[in-house]
DNA sequence: CGATCACGC
DNA sequence: GCGTGATCG
């Protein structure tokens, strides 16, 4: 870890997070505590009359969604988005890694647990490496306190390419899917072409993010309900893009269905290993409890297989470097990744065995791809 | 300790 | 869909 990277980093957002705050007081007309929904909401829908777009067990709701959605009628919820960024990344990560140090190798020792996630996945936890910041540019940078241990020494990243598509197309050997990735195609721009009915030149950026939204929506069970959320268009429209995908891609449809159906005989749903989760409530008379255990049903197949396959990659890595004597040291799985604090004199022969044992770990009828980074750090990595 | 929110794949 | 953690009340 790089602590005075850090250290910079807790002032330098300390400061931001004044400068909101004290934006926040004037827009709200008063202080509150900015980190309680509840005084938020207060604030929000009655003392400054917005509309509540979304209502919580307990009362309104005042998360990203609804923020988003009030943003061009107030100035004050972009600065709550703001504020609650900077809170989390300075609370979450930058401040609470330090912390956690091994005063002996100064290094953090997490814990990687492989008997809590359902699906068969590791968790990870004390600290959770699996959600260290990605999405924002400011939250990236924390992935540069990730740093090699030794100077000279790198960071190598590995991560396995749109590996839950590509084992939905090896489980439901759609036609359409499993062409797509022969071809190594960009299977969402693939996807939109196949939606829309559109060559795939004339895919723009915002089709594109359409089709990327039904395929991963596809892979969770999501139906018309969460798909018109993710898009903010209506439920009719969200089910006509579903229906138009479902007829493109009919072997996608015909997998679902039967895995449901397999689900609902054996009360188990089961990786390509064969690793099982039972699901109890697909055959529940709740309603709801049965549309939960139908998608996590046709999830399970898909994250499990995945979990699957990177865990026999870990197993034959850590055979490799054993029997290779290498310096180096796979540090971190971030259930598609895997991580390396690497030996300058191996880095030439990671680069180039790290992805190979990764893409042959898993048997598919369509091709396994890594993608390799390399850098100082975690950020330079990726 | 349950609820809410936000970070990741 | 699957997780972990910070914070509030």
């Amino acid at each position: 870890m790089d602590t005075k990277f850090l250290k910079i980093m807790s002032r330098n957002i300390g400061q931001k997070m004044t400068r909101a705050m004290e934006e926040i007081y004037d827009l709200a007309g008063g202080v509150f505590n900015i980190n309680s929904p509840k005084q938020l909401g207060l604030i929000l829908f009655e003392k400054l009359g917005l509309p509540p777009v979304k209502k919580t067990k307990t009362g309104y709701s005042t998360d990203v969604t609804v923020l988003e959605k009030l943003k061009n009628q107030h100035p004050l919820p972009e600065k709550i988005l703001e504020f609650r960024m900077l809170t989390k990344l300075r609370s979450t990560y930058v401040d609470a890694m330090p912390a956690l140090i091994n005063p002996k190798t100064l290094r953090v020792h997490g814990s990687f647990n492989q008997t809590v996630a359902a699906t068969g996945r590791l968790s990870s936890s004390n600290p959770n490496f699996q959600n260290i910041p990605i999405r924002t540019e400011m939250g990236r940078e924390i992935r540069k306190a990730f740093c090699a241990q030794e100077k000279d020494h790198f960071i190598l990243a590995a991560d396995y390419s749109q590996v839950e598509l590509r084992i939905m197309a090896h489980l439901s050997e759609d036609p359409n899917l499993v062409a797509a990735f022969k071809q190594d195609a960009d299977i969402h721009t693939h996807t939109a072409a196949m939606v829309f009915n559109l060559k795939q030149e004339d895919i723009t950026s915002d089709m594109r993010r359409t089709a990327k939204v039904i395929n991963f929506g596809i892979m969770y069970g999501a139906g018309a309900h969460r798909i018109s959320q993710e898009l903010n268009i209506s439920h009719g429209d969200a089910g006509a893009i579903i229906k138009a995908y479902f007829e493109r891609y009919t072997g996608v449809k015909d997998y679902i269905e039967k895995t449901i159906t397999e689900c609902k005989e054996l009360g188990y749903a089961s990786t390509l290993y064969g690793r099982k989760r039972p699901i109890q409530d697909i055959n529940s008379e709740n309603r709801n409890l049965q549309e939960a255990a139908k998608r996590a049903a046709i999830n399970m197949p898909v994250q499990g297989t995945a979990a699957d396959i990177i865990k026999i990659a870990m197993i034959r890595m850590h055979d490799w470097m054993k029997k290779e004597n290498l310096k180096s040291k796979m540090i971190l799985q971030v259930h598609d990744e895997l991580v390396f604090e690497v030996h300058p004199d191996e880095l030439e022969l990671l680069k180039k065995q790290v992805p190979a044992i990764m893409e042959l770990a898993g048997k598919l009828i369509v091709p396994l791809k890594v993608d390799v980074g390399v850098g100082k750090d975690w950020y330079e990595a990726h």
